[in-house]
DNA sequence: TATCCACATTGCTATAGATCAACCATAACA
DNA sequence: TGTTATGGTTGATCTATAGCAATGTGGATA
C-alpha cells in the first residue's frame, strides 16, 4: 500500500452542506460545491433540477494508483469529475513517449476532448494516487449545453481556457531550455496543484520529466543544479521552493 | 510589388448567389457562402436575420503582405473572416522566436483566443499575401452564441477542434525529429491549405521553419534531403510532392 | 535481518540540431 | 547595365540534450 499523501480532510467536501449523512451521495456536495470555487466553477450556472438531471445515474468509481481512467483514442462518452486524489492527463505520442499536459486534482473537471465532435478522447487520464471520481455521461452535458445558456458560456469558456493553456505549453516546451521548463513545472506544482510550500509529490521523476518534455536523467540534473544554487530543497518526494523569484527569473529567460 | 500568387478567380465568391452586382457588399456572399462548405461551416446554423445582425457594421479591410491584422496580447474585440488571401497565425514566444500554429486562407474563421474570457489575443495574425477580410465585433458573436443553440454548438465544436489541433501540434513538435516535422508541414500545405499538387507558396523558408519549429538552415537541409531522395521537387517558390506515401512514412516514424 | 524491486542518481559518450559565416540567386531599381 | 537588397543555400563548428550503463537508496516482502 502506498502511503496516504493527501490530507485526511480531503475526503470531506469542504464547504459542503450535507443533505444526508452519506456525503458520497449528496448531490449538492458531490457536484456543485465540490467544484473549485471562483473561476473554474463550471457547474455554478446550473439550476438545482438541472444539476439533479446531470448527476442522476452518474457513476462514482475509485481507481487505484496507476490505473487508467480513460484511454486515449477510445470514444468514451464520459466526462470526469475528480472528487479526491490526483490524476494525470497525458498524450501518448510517438515512439512510446508521453507528454503530461495537465494534472487534475480535487474538484477538477476533465472533458476528454472532442465534445460534440465524435467524443474521441484526445488523451489518456490515469490515476496517480487513489482517485475517487464521478463519470458523467457526456450526452447529458451536451443536452444541458443546449438548454442552459449560462452553462454553455461556461463550457465554452472552459474550452477557450484550455486552448490558451495548450498554446502556452506549446511555446514553453518548444522554445525554452531545460532549466526554464523545469522551473515552470515546479511553479505549476506549487501554485496550481498543491498550493503549499514544502509540497510532497506522488509523482515519479519520470512524470516530472514528461511534464517538462525531457528525459528523467536530464530532469534530475536540473533539479540538482537548482539545489546547489539554493533555489529549492528536496527531501525524497518532498520539494520546497526557497527562491521563487529566482525560479521565475529562470522561467522568463528560457 | 509581389507577384500575384492566387488565381484571379479568388476575388469572386465561388458558389455565391449575388444579390447585388457589388459582390463585396452582398451579405449572402460575404458571410454565409464564403465559408468553407461542409464541416467547418461555422455560420451555416444562423438564420438570415441573425446573419444580417452579425454582418451589419462589419468592417471589410485589405491588408498588404506583411501587415499585422491582429496583434498578440492586445485585447482586440474582433473576430476575423478571411475573404481572400493567406494569413499566418503565430505565437510570439520567448527570445524573439515565432511559432506558426496555423495558416488561414479563403473562408477561414479565426477567433483570436479567449472569447468570453476577456478577449485577450493569444496570437498574432498577419497577412502573408494581400488579405481581404471582415472584422466582426466579437460581442455580436457572443450574443448569437447565447441566442442560437445550433450556433453555440458549432462554436464549441470549433474550439474543440482547435484544441485537438493544438494537442496534436504539441506532440509533433516536441516528439518528432526534424524530417518528420518537415514532412508534416509539407503534407499540411498540400492537403489542408493549397489543395493542388505542385503548389506555389508565398511563404519564406523562415516561415516554413517557424511552422516546423526549427531554424531556416535546418529546414533547407531537410528539404534538400527530400529532393535527393526523390520525395519532392522544388522550383523556386513552387513545391511538388512526388511521393506522398514516403512523406507519410517519414511523418509516422518521427 | 536479508532480499527485492522500483526508482533515483551520476558519469560518460553520442548526436540532433543550432549557430555562425560565407556565398549564391533573383528581383527591384537607379 | 550595374547595384543593392532580400532571401536561399552550403559548410564548418559548437552545444544542449538524449542515450546508455553503472551504482545508489529506501520501502516492501519474506
Amino acid at each position: 500500500m502506498r502511503e496516504e499523501i493527501h490530507q485526511k480532510s480531503d475526503l470531506e467536501c469542504v464547504g459542503c452542506v450535507k443533505l444526508h449523512d452519506d456525503c458520497e451521495k449528496t448531490l449538492d456536495c458531490c457536484c456543485k460545491n465540490c467544484f473549485k470555487d471562483g473561476e473554474i466553477n463550471l457547474l455554478k450556472s446550473l439550476e438545482q433540477n438541472e444539476l439533479e438531471f446531470l448527476v442522476e445515474g452518474k457513476q462514482q468509481i475509485i481507481y487505484k494508483p496507476g490505473e487508467t481512467i480513460i484511454k486515449q483514442s477510445t470514444s468514451s462518452t464520459y466526462v470526469v469529475c475528480i472528487r479526491k486524489g490526483l490524476a494525470k492527463v497525458f498524450v501518448e505520442g510517438v515512439k512510446g513517449k508521453s507528454l503530461i499536459v495537465r494534472l487534475a486534482g480535487q474538484h477538477d473537471f476533465i472533458s476528454g476532448g472532442d465534445l460534440f465532435n465524435g467524443n474521441v478522447q484526445q488523451f489518456t487520464i490515469s490515476a496517480v494516487t487513489e482517485v475517487h471520481c464521478c463519470l458523467i455521461t457526456s450526452s447529458k452535458l451536451t443536452q444541458l449545453f443546449i438548454e442552459n445558456n449560462r452553462f454553455a458560456v461556461e463550457l465554452l469558456r472552459n474550452h477557450a481556457r484550455q486552448n490558451t493553456n495548450l498554446l502556452n505549453k506549446l511555446v514553453v516546451l518548444t522554445q525554452k531550455y531545460m532549466p526554464g521548463r523545469v522551473a515552470d513545472t515546479l511553479l505549476y506544482l506549487k501554485n496550481s496543484i498543491f498550493c503549499t510550500n514544502p509540497f510532497s509529490i506522488p509523482l515519479t521523476r519520470q512524470d516530472l520529466a514528461d511534464m517538462s518534455n525531457m528525459t528523467k536523467e536530464s530532469l534530475v540534473r536540473i533539479l540538482q543544479q537548482f539545489k546547489t544554487s539554493g533555489l529549492i530543497k528536496t527531501r525524497g518526494n518532498s520539494i520546497e521552493i526557497i527562491n521563487e523569484n529566482g525560479l521565475q527569473e529562470i522561467s522568463r529567460n528560457g
